[in-house]
Parts: C-alpha cells; structure tokens; sequence
DNA sequence: CTGTTAGCGCTTTCAG
DNA sequence: CTGAAAGCGCTAACAG
C-alpha cells in the first residue's frame, strides 16, 4: 500500500510543503482557510507524519524506555499499567526492556539506549549503579522507581521500604511472635536494607534480640531459595514467624511450609511485601504488605515528564525530588 | 554530554563518511586494517549510531508493536516475557500498548502506528477486527495471538480453546456436577465462542441439557460480575460446578462464593483458564486451564520475525500458518 | 501569510 | 578498496 507524505499533499494542494507541515501542526501564521484545506486532505487521504523523520529532525523521540528486572510480577506489571496510561495521556511511547535481573544484560540495555531512541528513562535497578550514573551524566532524564540507588541525586519514586519492614514485623510482634525470620533479596539491594533495616528496629524496639540465623539471604535461583526456607523451618528452633522482603518469597515460604506440614497461621505467622490483588482472595489467610504499584508507576511516569517539560523550557533547574509513598498492610487473617 | 556522530568519527581518522558507515557494519569492501582503526575509535569514543537516521533511511525501525487489552493479567504478562526475550535475540525493541479493552483506543492505536513505527505487530484483539483487517491490507507484517480473528488470513497463535473448554467442563462432569454454570467474557470474542463450544459439547457428550439460564454473560465492570455470579450461586437451583472462562472470572467465582457462604470444592466445583503460577500455591484446592502463555508470545514473535524475513528475502509468499497449542489441565483438588 | 533553502545522521548508488 | 553526492521525510530559519 502506497504511503502519503508531506510531497503529495503539497502537491495536490498547490502549496509548499512547509506551509502544509506548519498547517498540520496548527501554526499561528497559516490562514484558517488553508488549515482546513490542507487537514481535509489529510483526514481523506489518511496522511500519517513518519515519525523517524520528525525525530530525526527535532532529536526527539516521544518515546520512553521502561527498564525493569522481571515482568511476571506483580509489582511491575502494575506500574507499567500506571507508566504506559500516563504516557498514553501525554502523547508519547513506551519502549519495555526487561533484565531478567541480569546485570549484564542490563549494561548492555543501557549502552544501547544512550543513542537518542527515547527522551527519557523510567527504571528499577537491578544490578550496579555505575552505568546508570553514567547514563545520568550523558543528560538523559532519568527517574527510578522501586529499586532506587542510595544517590539523592537522581529522581526516585518508591515506596516507604523502612516503613513497610517495620510495619510488617510489628504486626508478627503484635500477633505473638518472638522468633522472627527475616527472607532477604539479592543482598546488596537498597529495598532489602531498608526493608530489613525496618525489621531490626521493630524487634529492637519491642526488646526482642536480633539473631544473624534467622535473615535467610535469599537469590535468584527459586528451587534454591525453597531448599533454604524449608531448612529453616525444619530446623530445632524454627521460627514463629516470617517476614519475606518480597512477593516470590511468600509464596515459597507458603509452599515450604505446606511441604514441611505446617500450617499458616496456626503454625507459623507469614507476613510479605506482595501486590497480588488476587491473593488474599484466593486465600484469606494471607496477610500483605501492599505498595500501592499502579501509583507508583504513574507517579514516576509523571516526575519523567516534568523533567522533559521543564527541558523543554530550557529551565535547567535539576530538579531532583524524590517521592516516597505509604505502604499499607493489608491483613486479613485477623478474623481467625 | 557530547554525541558522536560518522562525521566526527571520519574526520578524527581522515576518511568519509561513507566508509566508516560500511566499515562499521562490516561489509566485504573495506579492508580489515581500516575495519579495524574504525571499530577501534568507535569504541573508544562510544560511539551509537542514530536509530532514527538509519531507520529513516531504511524504512525500518527495528521494532516491533505488542498492542494487548490490559497487562495486569498474569497471561499477557507471560506473553510478553516470551514476546521480549525473541525480540531480544533478533536485536529488536518492542513498543507496549495497552487497550484497556476498549475498542476505540484499539482504534486509535491502530491508526496511530500505521505511520511506520514498528517493522510488524502482535496484537491481542479486543474490539472490532475491521481496523486489524485495514492494517493488514496496508501491509504492516501482523500475527494475532490468544484473541484472534476467525478470518483465517491472519497468522495468529493460540491456545486449542475449544479442547481447553470440553477439558475443563468434562472434569467437572467427572466430578460429579450435573449443573454446571458457564462464565463468559465479552460475547463477541472468538474465544469465547470457542470455550462456550467445547462446553456445550461436553455436556451433549454426558447427556447432560444445556440450559441458557446457565451462561452467564459477564463484561468489563469487576463488581458487576461479582454480583451477577453472586446472583446465581443464590439462586434456586444453583449451580454444583462452574467454568469460568477467563481468570479475573475465576477469581470472582472464589470471591462469590465466599460471600455466599459456600466453600469450595465442597459446595460448589470450580475450574477456570488461568495463567497465575502461584494460584496453586496459594489455594491447593484450585484447579485451572492453564495455558503455555510464555510459549504463546514466543512463537508469536517468532512467527512475525519469519514473515519479516521472507518480506527482507522479496519472497513474497503470505505465510499465513496458524499455530494452536494445547493448554493444560491442572487439577489440585485431585485428593480431597 | 507562504515559499525557498538547508539540514537532522545515516545509507547507498555511482565513480573512480 | 574508498570518496562524492543524493536523499529518506520532516522542521526551522530566513525571506519575502
């Protein structure tokens, strides 16, 4: 099928293509007359704008670049739902680009993107910092969410991880609990010292000692990480409760116990960060820490697009405010 | 932060343009020395070439369009995952829109991405398929996948919905249920159709009437669902089984019940199609039509980048094979 | 208000 | 083996 271009509706119109380019752009300085003229050719013929030239021309893109370690969560796939309505609203695309939590894989992502293929860069960090800062230094507006580097000087959206950690343990505590595990991600994440910086303070704060044996260090290989969570709960001084820092490992700890024949809660308290809408309905046993993702997503999507904007007005104000959101924890087990 | 472009890269080794262009990409006609002093200094300088330039040039982009109904739903999240890692490996970048399932922003979209954008698409239908056959005729590479066109003239790539439907209705019938309730998605998608079939047909094949008052014909509003199956769990003659035709539906179903009062499987039998991995986990008493969604997005996109091939190759042959596979049943409560 | 002209950065003939 | 030149489709000075 044959493709219109700019040419052909000059041509037809006995116009210069410049003055139909500014026509279709609404510019102040073509008459109404020659504005309807030109978008009726348009709209009959269905003219579409080849976005590459246009890009090419203004060096931008009107796309932004989503980096994230995993989509089969549901964390991410919430935001992602916020960051694309967001940028639908604005007018612009989302390129996805997943890690597979594989920091190589995610070098090699951001050293492909420093090319001008979007405009900007909404991410969750999955391995080291060094090329996103210099990612950062090469001027791409650049927002993290979720996983966040400890730099103030990037923009971040998360949610309250101390918080979340701490509200999470507290309700172990509340609940009877002494002997508290703490399920840790990949070690070096800011999420897990802050996550588990929360469950310090809360066993602190109520007196109860801290004990090294009970912070499982958990990883990327999911068998493993069951082998590890069902050596803890079959051990002589298996703990009352679990805190798992993040989703997957709630649900291993929920499938350990049920291999270990125990059952939660009656046997074990479970308390994890999780966005499963669906599973407290599924079993309403389960008692959450919830981040509120789609917002999250939304939210970030939003400070990217100030960033641009700001740009645009060559208002070179830096700009870097980080916004931090409540978790809230969702319990349902009270009932019981 | 500066960008190289070939012309600094020509200048600083005092050739053209053109032959740095070629010796980049490796063509025969450049001595290897020159190949060499020319990968060297690219590297060195980090060089990345424009995407937009070469794709301006070339008329392609080197990207594809996933365009789907929504992405909180743990198949389309499993798609992408296949979708993306095929993208990944033919060096490809894949550009995500989400329809919310509502046509006119399918539409929109579509009309939005004949422009040149993307080199071929993946699409989940949720409205009317005469945009999608526009699209065709323009001779953008498409392949449909899960929710397809009955028009056989578009490659697309699904589960056997109709065997996943006789599956999931037979075991019912195995287990005893005599009435049981079919819970269908937005009428006019094929399928559903092809569920409701492979419903009808295992009942007809058990002797068991079908009954209308059975089907319940459920859309987009969540809490309008939910009180329609509430509706008829109360009702009179309530059904002892339940096929839920699509996830959120299944999940409704459990929340339904419970508010109802009744458990399940003990009350009421319930098998629906699902794609979460931990369901299971999470409640054993679940069973589910699962379907090879990661599979599905792989052969989706495999399939789009052979049409993109052939298309590279002026083989202008259609290539319009269509690939179902075969969703499984997955039965927990097997032991109750 | 409209047209002419000069590129954006890259690829690709066509000549040597 | 390398260079010069044209042009992908569009936008943005600059002139009138």
């Amino acid at each position: 099928m044959h493709k219109v271009d700019l040419k052909e509706l000059a041509e037809k119109l006995n116009l210069s293509i410049s003055t139909v380019s500014r026509a279709l752009r609404d510019r102040y300085d073509i008459s109404t007359r020659t504005k309807q003229r030109v978008m009726a050719l348009a709209a009959e013929l269905n003219y579409q704008p080849n976005p590459y030239a246009s890009s090419l021309r203004q060096r931008k893109s009107k796309t932004i670049g989503v980096v994230i370690p995993e989509i089969a969560n549901n964390f991410f796939t919430l935001a992602i739902n916020g960051i694309e309505s967001v940028a639908q609203e604005n007018g612009y695309h989302v390129l996805i680009y997943i890690t597979h939590e594989d920091p190589e894989k995610e070098a090699n992502i951001i050293r492909h993107i420093r090319n001008g293929r979007v405009d900007g860069l909404l991410m969750s960090v999955s391995g080291n910092m060094d090329p996103v800062r210099d990612l950062k230094e090469n001027g791409l507006p650049l927002v993290l969410f979720d996983r966040v580097s400890e730099d103030p000087q990037i923009p971040s959206v998360t949610t309250d991880d101390y918080q979340g950690g701490f509200d999470a343990t507290s309700h172990l505590i509340e609940n009877g609990c002494r002997n508290i595990a703490y399920l840790a991600v990949s070690k070096n994440l800011s999420i897990n010292h802050k996550r588990m910086k929360g469950y310090q303070d809360a066993l602190k704060k109520n007196n109860i000692p801290y004990k090294d044996q009970l912070v499982i260090n958990c990883g990327n290989d999911d068998a493993e990480n069951l082998r590890k969570i069902e050596t803890l709960l079959q051990s002589r001084r298996r703990p009352d409760g679990v805190f798992a820092s993040v989703e997957k490992l709630a649900v291993s700890t929920y499938e350990a116990a049920r291999n270990c024949g125990l059952e939660i809660p009656r046997d074990l308290k479970l308390v994890g960060f999780s966005n499963m809408a669906v599973a407290s309905i599924l079993n309403p046993s389960l008692t959450t820490i919830t981040q509120p993702a789609y917002e999250i997503g939304k939210e970030a999507a939003s400070v990217l697009f100030h960033i641009l904007e700001q740009q645009e007005k060559k208002k070179n104000e830096p700009a870097s405010a980080s916004k931090v959101f409540r978790s809230e924890l969702i319990k349902r087990d009270s009932s019981r």
